[in-house]
DNA sequence: AATAAAATTAAACAAACGTTTAATTTAAAC
DNA sequence: GTTTAAATTAAACGTTTGTTTAATTTTATT
């Protein structure tokens, strides 16, 4: 039976390709071993050279798995929506839905990004980042137009700010969960979508129509 | 001479334990190795042992050197200003002034602390950002009381809002600075302490008077 | 059924890892 | 100046690392 496969990576690679992320997710890439994924994965250690060719490649081949432009679907959300505070909701609820969906390799990126000799291109990584950057300030710029959104707002820094929030919570999600008690692991897919989204969409919105 | 040592650490222990954290900050801990660590810093590699006892208590002995309480700052922020948007204002630049001189350290337990088996006692860090939790519910709900903010506020996720926006920020650096020219490495610093610091105040206290 | 290609394996490779040892040098105490 | 303790060193320790090899099994093609 035929079975669909992106990037003509068959079964057993995209099988390879989840054990990886996971592990590289939990304990780092250079925190995880080949014989760990071979065995997380039920393979012989040999295979990962065999399909990837090395470590590093393997890394490079989910990166570019997972990493997906999602300009049409924010089009489509601002294009829906009359109001410009819809448009914002929109926009940060298919953000944070993306961001969480890819949470795994996104924790890798900021890890891998800011090293000495980075170990894989990160090219593509940065084109998405800038569009979805230039995305933010063309909506918030043209609300500002029809005096919708005040203008002392730092319109780089909304971004940081939308995706700084979902990931301080991820990173910190043991705390929230020993220490507050504030969710346990299998509701936090929930909490996300609902609570957590919830509480950008306000403070980004209180951000672009507050005036002092 | 004599020159005053914190946690009985002399200044061998000290330039250890400065050359490590930025090379931990930088790879990893186990993007590390003991060699890179004694050639940065000029010594024999049996020195770690003999000084910290093994890499792991090294990057203990960094988390204790580093991580300490700002409780009595806040306080006496807190008591010198009369309105409740100036205590915001004052928390938050207090804040991050303190995680942007302990960002490498915290860098490291961010990406350490979600492991599977984690390689130190994190107690002291947890212990830490629960104080700093209450801290903030304890002087907004004053707040909300006084009527000075509004009452439709998730107040565990301010935290990782502004915690986040920070982060964001400095685990994308090199994405602003090549991509954007948003700043070059030198300035960094000062943008935090100016603009980015600005930047959160306002979006803290727009969501904070926010009436939808 | 025979042939060719792809997949899988155990074993071996050199290199790098954190740590320990035992010898030597430096500093401190008497 | 002698003795004792602390600091420093080069070398070696046994593991683990990522990758390659060469042999074998499985699958696909003719």
């Amino acid at each position: 039976m035929y079975e669909f496969s992106f990037m003509d990576l068959n079964d057993k690679q995209l099988h390879i390709i989840q054990v990886a992320e996971e592990l590289f997710a939990k304990n780092g890439f250079d925190g995880t071993s080949v014989r760990m994924i071979a065995k997380s994965a039920n393979i012989n250690i040999a295979m990962i050279s065999y399909y990837f060719g090395s470590k590093e490649k393997l890394l490079e081949t989910i990166v570019s798995y997972r990493i997906s432009n999602f300009r049409i679907e924010i089009d489509q959300a601002i294009a829906a929506e009359e109001d410009y505070l819809r448009k914002i909701d929109a926009i940060i609820a298919i953000i944070i839905k993306r961001i969480h969906h890819g949470r795994r390799i996104h924790k890798l990126l900021h890890f891998e990004f800011s090293r000495e000799n980075p170990k894989i291109d990160f090219s593509n990584y940065l084109k998405q980042k800038e569009k979805n950057l230039e995305l933010i300030k063309t909506i918030i710029e043209a609300g500002q137009k029809e005096g919708a959104f005040c203008k002392n707002v730092n319109i780089e820094l909304i971004t940081p700010t939308i995706l700084g929030s979902y990931f301080n919570l991820y990173y910190n999600k043991n705390i929230y969960t020993k220490v507050q008690g504030l969710f346990k692991e299998k509701d936090f897919d929930e909490y996300v979508i609902n609570t957590l989204t919830q509480h950008i969409q306000r403070t980004i919105k209180a951000l672009l129509t507050y005036e002092d």
